[in-house]
RNA sequence: GCGGGCGUAGCUCAGUCGGUUAGAGCGCCAGGUUGUGGCCCUGGAGGUCGUGGGUUCGAUCCCCAUCGUUCGCCCCA
């Protein structure tokens, strides 16, 4: 093989594409329901974009962007993640002025260098949402409202949420403290991971995978006794939002996220099928974000979905709602040169009628022609030789019943479009998705 | 970035205790029907056995490196 794709990305070929489509189409849906309006931004943004706001010392800054110099030495990065850029694109658009409350939805990719595993890649692409401007704690809730919606809608009805607290910039440097102060005796027997958060971010300590660190930490403080008054206050009001949805959830004391900009709430949806990767949708709060980037005090929220990752877990639960791409609705096979120069012209007369064709270029046997017209899924075959040249007309078979008429040129496409309803309203047994 | 598994046809995989022409199923193409698809039969194309180096009379097989992939860790969607 001369060239393969770069490592960690993946091509998504043309077999894959009704289902990424079905997928797309299921998160449009729930946008329209809930009211977010699609942003597209650049894949790729000044450096500063994201080494502001995910936090200098977080891994995806300092290890996992694509960052390059353009011609005039300008640092840019490829995006490692959502929010930034659709942030900084409502501030530079003046949303912030014109929009009380932007609700904002993205399908796009996303890039970070780390190493490829099981679900995640170099190259993935995320839905997601942002809702920039709101405090109300029933915004959390229609966020993570949404999150339940789609992979309901999806089919994932097994995927647990958690949510949790992570402070604001009030009451958490209270809790670092103590909780650093707890740990600090316990520094020698922690896993080398963890004593190298110690600096960095203490707090993921608590969601350490070691079983060791688990053990030793089983009693350390956690965030939620540390709120403030307006947080916890927040955090409560949510909770009541989440019940009177019907929401399930679980609060989970130790969730943290790995990004700096997060603020009061965090959520994530996992799932049992996945491994190691088994986070399928998260996302938070990012009440200080704006003021980051340059923008005035706003408050905003949102979640990302990993759409390599849903689809795992589609597959890991069976579901497979799409059997095939779109088919053409007649196959058009000729025999002989004449026929074959006639039936470019019929193709082109059946597709500017609005029915989808397709004939069979070079010169292949009629029974091979029949083998791809079968192959095709078209519901009907024309036949273009020297016998219907004569009497032009076209022989239309229609290939369930293996049933054939003669018809007359000039009736060809009102007889093809009543053929092709009458199949539509009685669909024939070829295997139908389900929804 | 760290540790382990794997890499044989387009796909799923067999195989060689190191020995001459590397196999199967599916898929693809063609013929069986010089104007008719699905089933069946027959035939065909398609492989530098991931790549580079080493050991050997001889390597797809053993060793090393490298690339890719996969599982776990870090981190994250």
């Amino acid at each position: 093989m001369q060239y393969a794709a770069p490592r960690g990305t993946h091509d998504i070929m043309p077999d894959e594409t009704p289902l990424w489509h079905w997928l797309e189409e299921k998160f449009r849906r729930v946008t329209r329901l809930y009211g977010y309006q699609e942003i597209r931004t650049p894949v790729f943004e000044h450096t500063e974009v994201f080494a502001r706001t995910s936090g200098e010392s977080s891994d995806i800054v300092r290890k996992e962007m694509y960052t390059f110099e353009d011609r005039s030495g300008q640092s840019l990065s490829l995006r490692p993640e959502g929010t930034a850029g659709v942030v900084r694109a409502y501030l530079q658009n003046g949303l912030n002025a014109t929009m009380p409350l932007a609700k904002l939805c993205y399908i796009a990719p996303n890039f970070r260098y780390e190493r490829p595993a099981a679900a995640r890649y170099r190259q993935h692409h995320q839905v997601g949402i942002e809702a920039i401007g709101s405090q109300d704690p029933a915004l959390d809730a229609e966020i993570i409202g949404f999150g339940r919606h789609y992979l309901d809608d999806v089919g994932l009805t097994g995927t647990a949420l958690s949510i949790n607290s992570v402070g604001c910039p009030n009451c958490r440097p209270a809790y670092r403290e103590a909780l650093q102060a707890f740990l600090q005796p316990l520094l020698p027997r922690l896993s080398e991971d963890s004593q190298r958060r110690f600096e960095t971010n203490p707090m993921r300590i608590l969601d350490s995978k070691d079983e060791g660190d688990r053990d030793l930490t089983a009693d350390a403080p956690v965030m939620l006794e540390y709120l403030c008054e307006e947080c916890q206050d927040h955090f409560a009001r949510l909770q009541n939002h989440l019940l009177d949805l019907d929401i399930e959830f679980e609060v989970d004391r130790r969730l943290v996220r790995g990004l700096d900009y997060y603020t009061k709430t965090a959520f994530e949806f996992k799932h049992a099928g996945l491994g190691a990767q088994d986070t399928v949708l998260a996302g938070g709060r990012y009440d200080g974000f704006v003021e980051q980037l340059g923008g005035p005090p706003t408050p905003g929220i949102g979640f990302g979905s990993g759409m390599e990752r849903v689809l795992e877990a589609m597959a890991a639960d069976g579901i497979r709602p799409v059997a095939s791409g779109p088919r053409p609705d007649v196959f058009v096979a000729t025999m002989g040169e004449a026929a074959h120069k006639f039936g470019v012209s019929v193709l082109g007369q059946l597709r500017r009628d609005g029915i989808a064709s397709e004939m069979s270029y070079g010169s292949r046997s009629l029974k091979s022609q029949m083998k791809q017209a079968d192959r095709s899924g078209a519901q009907l075959a024309l036949l273009l030789g020297d016998d219907e040249l004569s009497k032009g007309a076209a022989t239309v078979r229609w290939l369930q019943t293996s049933e054939q008429q003669f018809v007359e040129l000039d009736e060809l496409p009102r007889r093809v479009k009543e053929l092709l309803d009458a199949t539509r309203e009685a669909p024939p047994v070829s295997p139908a998705p389900q929804e």
